[in-house]
DNA sequence: CTATGAACCTGACAGC
DNA sequence: TGCTGTCAGGTTCATA
């Protein structure tokens, strides 16, 4: 489940299912779920037990449930993880990698994972009861912290394409390749823009495009294409059904009828309008 | 510093 | 039925 909307469903969805309650026992099924654990799965699974969550905090695409003044259990979904409400019972799915119970008696929390890209571990809260690991990620688009004027000044310090900049998680945090070509789309730009060319209008119109595209995604509870993308009741968002580029080629852009292009670019692909959104005669990526 | 490609994984799908 | 190659909402590391 990757980026901000779907990773927002599932906060919103652990709030209500997972705050305020207590953590009897932690299995882990698969270790690598657990690699960011320096100490490990037994480790990971100690110093959970007996934990209560108290909250349910995201930045970006990382999620976190503290579960005391200065410890976290900190969650990365990567390509394919999911959490899931499971009840007693219920066979488990073939992919999962680690398994939550709690001292209710009540469904359990798996974590499943099929390429086991995501991961779990349990970290320390530091400055703003930030989980020491993600430090260096920037503040998303939809915090209401974010402040655009610190995004334009990083964009503008860089020597690379607009594309590459939104998808590094330290400049701005949540934008992954849908997202990041949507809101390119919408703000009239070619992936291949250099950053330090950007007006200042420019910037503010691709923020803009961002919290639009973020926040209607959310409301259609994320994007999937598959059951790989489900909330924690394993059922799916529809802002498939609103994608003007993403997985679009061929089909006319909304603005203009000029069908839409793909191209390789980062070992991925992207969607853009060839007519709305010009290459710039210094590309750069 | 910036850019690239590979690595980490599993599974779905198209084409032969 | 297989087999091969391609593709997938991410991050990180080694190499130019």
């Amino acid at each position: 489940m990757p980026e901000l909307p779907e990773v927002e469903v599932v906060r919103g969805d652990l709030q209500r299912f997972v705050v305020g309650r207590t953590i009897r026992d932690v299995h882990v099924l698969h270790p690598r779920a657990v690699r960011r654990h320096a100490g490990g799965p037994a480790d990971f699974a100690a110093a959970l037990s007996g934990g209560r969550l108290t909250e349910a905090n995201r930045r970006g695409k990382y999620l976190w449930l503290p579960f005391s003044d200065n410890l976290a259990l900190l969650a990365h979904l990567g390509m394919s993880g999911q959490l899931r409400a499971w009840p007693l019972g219920q066979p488990a799915a073939p992919h999962l990698r680690v398994r939550f119970t709690f001292g209710d008696g009540g469904p359990e929390l798996h974590f499943v994972d099929q390429r086991t890209f995501g991961g779990l571990s349990v970290t320390r809260l530091g400055a703003g009861a930030i989980p020491e690991p993600i430090t260096h990620i920037a503040q998303d688009p939809l915090d209401p912290a974010f402040d655009p004027a610190t995004f334009r000044r990083a964009l503008r310090r860089r020597r690379t394409g607009i594309k590459r900049a939104l998808l590094d998680q330290s400049l701005v945090s949540g934008v992954g390749n849908i997202y990041a070509d949507e809101a390119l789309w919408r703000s009239e730009l070619h992936y291949a823009r250099p950053t330090e060319t950007l007006t200042r209008a420019q910037v503010d119109r691709l923020v803009a495009a961002l919290r639009i595209v973020l926040v209607a995604a959310l409301a259609e509870r994320g994007t999937s294409f598959d059951s790989l993308y489900v909330d924690v009741n394993g059922m799916s968002g529809h802002f498939d059904r609103s994608l003007q580029v993403y997985g679009q080629a061929g089909r006319p852009c909304a603005r203009c009828g000029t069908p839409i292009a793909r191209d390789r670019f980062m070992n991925r692909s992207s969607y853009y309008c060839p007519r709305c959104q010009r290459r710039p005669r210094r590309a750069r990526w």
